[in-house]
DNA sequence: ATTTAGCACTCAAAGAGTTAGAGTGCTAAA
DNA sequence: TTTAGCACTCTAACTCTTTGAGTGCTAAAT
């Protein structure tokens, strides 16, 4: 394995990448900074097909990459067009400033990169599970009838409606909310847990039984809290892209269950999964291509496109990586100044 | 145009419905009910192409229908066929019985005609903007952060965060909630308007120029409150239907704008739209069926189907006529009787 | 005056046969 | 080790043909 045919290898990536149709060696003799004859590089060709990196469709046409031949290219051969300052701005148009609240701006993020990219955008929020309950309010609103009230730290606002067996006197409201509030202020989102709230229920219904609806909310409350937003936009993308099998793509865009599973565990950095090697989603030639974004020091959701496995890495990754620094930038500019996410959040 | 050319588009259009092919006079003229030989019903086809009800994909198939033809067989020729009582029973226990809360039984509504239909469903729900404000509450979460909460008599909870330019003190925060809770509470949602809250800010701000974020902010929950709600479900099964346009249906389930204006300007009774010749939602061979419900003597919503413009009218214009007389009747029992939906209001 | 049987005609879809050309692997010379 | 040359392979595109469902028209039957 050497030099040359690693050069060969990229080459034919490239040129697929670029045209669709299958590289022969012709075609890569042709290029600039190829200069040794179409009879060699089919030699090498031929080795690389050997090695797993390419193959051929059929016996008289040119060569595709294999999956471990787009990894190889990913991982060590291509080189990322680095982005130019309008591009960067572009970019920074498009996200919003500073005071831009922080579920606009990956919103943001990802209308920007189904623009750009002409591929589906994935992006996740993870960041109210990050956030520490700041208030819990329980308000009486009809006999019987209660909203129940929980505010986090990142302003994330969640609120259910809880009817009792009993109505509460004004005593044994004081008492819940008191409570509660002793209970659950100040505690990460990160933290609360069922058996949390369960020991809860024990607690108030020692004091009164009718009180465990309420607490029952609280927890359904919080599971929403701390479940991670996931939403993909632009899936209309991948219906026109005619490498990928337009029914697997219809059962993707309909359940896109595992693919907030397959986000989590992923690491930090940009990460390129291919669709067929996931069981989770199995999108045949498509390629998932996505960066971690933090807030403070904490992953705060991630961020990438789903494509046909086909994209350009060369052009997409700069951009992707460019976002998730931006936003973990914006993100992390003072945490006490708290942006506001709530349904139609104006914060001027 | 006699009756027998009536009969005979009838046939056709059941036929089309049936089988999805063009229907050729041969068919036609095996059918129980036309007597007539295929000879005849072919010179009565060419008249029924020449009055634009018909028409033929290529010279040698047979007959689809036009709009025309849809809209004269939807109009006057399809005789629906009325419920059997199971079938009956069957919607009715999909809805659930008097008690259950209206928002469960339009969502039911909608689970039961996706499944039936095996079409999308959609519904809309402009019962808030029927009820009256119970409750307003204003919550301080942080510093100069308020959240405003407004509940309304059918148990509706919008909420939003406010920063206000200066904190307020115990004494103020007491005026301005008094101030509202006044003003507001038992005010009927569709009686709210941009003009009564200029003149709220008017009216606090010479009490405190900076509590005018705070009733912008109700003003703006109170326009999410006369917003009607649109939910359509199931429209993955507009994706598993080949006569529809994937790229638009992708495109129509991304963002549904300008259905929801389509829907509230309908009549009662049943309507069937054609999505070609609407320009609000263009999904090309697509068509809505819809009926309104109401909720006492008002129009409390609309709920239907979109499907395939070869929808089977005959089987599911009876059931959405079943369904939005029931819910109505469900819904104008007793108003008094406050039903709270389960899950989360919103937030997002 | 309608209705019907008969027949020639049309056209899309499917299949068969042919061709063109891009690309290969191999061999032998540079 | 690289390159030129050449025979070989296989798909994609094209043409030609066949098939069959469906038509419109005409002339006979009701």
């Amino acid at each position: 394995m050497n030099s040359r045919k690693l050069k060969i290898l990229a080459a034919v990536v490239d040129e697929y990448i670029r045209t669709g149709e299958p590289v022969g060696s012709k075609a890569i003799s042709k290029l600039d900074n190829i200069n040794v004859s179409a009879a060699t590089i089919r030699n090498d060709m031929a080795a690389l097909e050997q090695l797993g990196y390419l193959e051929q469709p059929h016996t008289s046409a040119g060569r595709i990459p294999t999956f471990s031949g787009y990894r190889l290219y990913i991982d060590e051969l291509m080189n990322p067009s680095a982005l130019s300052d309008e591009e960067k701005s572009r970019l920074d148009r498009m996200l919003g400033g500073k005071d831009t609240p922080e579920e606009l701006l990956i919103q943001n993020a990802a209308t920007a990169l189904t623009e750009i990219t002409q591929c589906a955008a994935v992006v996740t929020n993870s960041v109210p599970r990050f956030s520490v309950i700041s208030k819990v309010e329980v308000i009486p609103t009809g006999k019987r009838l209660y909203v129940i009230l929980l505010i986090t730290s990142n302003g994330s606002i969640k609120n259910k409606a809880c009817r009792l067996e009993f109505d509460l006197n004004h005593e044994q409201l004081e008492f819940f909310t008191h409570y509660i509030e002793e209970n659950l202020s100040g505690v990460s989102v990160e933290e609360l847990s069922e058996e949390m709230f369960d020991k809860m229920v024990a607690a108030v219904s020692a004091y009164m039984v009718s009180l465990s609806p309420l607490v029952m909310g609280l927890c359904e409350l919080s599971e929403d809290l701390r479940q991670q937003e996931l939403t993909v936009s632009g899936s209309e993308k991948l219906l026109s892209c005619d490498e990928l099998d337009k029914m697997e793509v219809v059962k993707f865009i309909e359940h896109k269950n595992g693919l907030s599973d397959l986000l989590e565990e992923t690491f930090s950095g940009i990460q390129v999964k291919f669709g067929s090697e996931t069981n989770s989603f199995a999108i045949g030639n498509s390629s998932l291509i996505v960066s971690k974004y933090r807030k403070g020091n904490k992953e705060a959701g991630s961020l990438g496109i789903i494509g046909p496995m086909r994209v350009d890495y060369k052009k997409i990754i700069p951009y992707i990586e460019y976002l998730t620094q931006k936003i973990s930038y914006l993100m992390s500019g003072d945490d006490e100044d708290i942006i506001i996410t709530g349904t139609t959040a104006d914060t001027d």
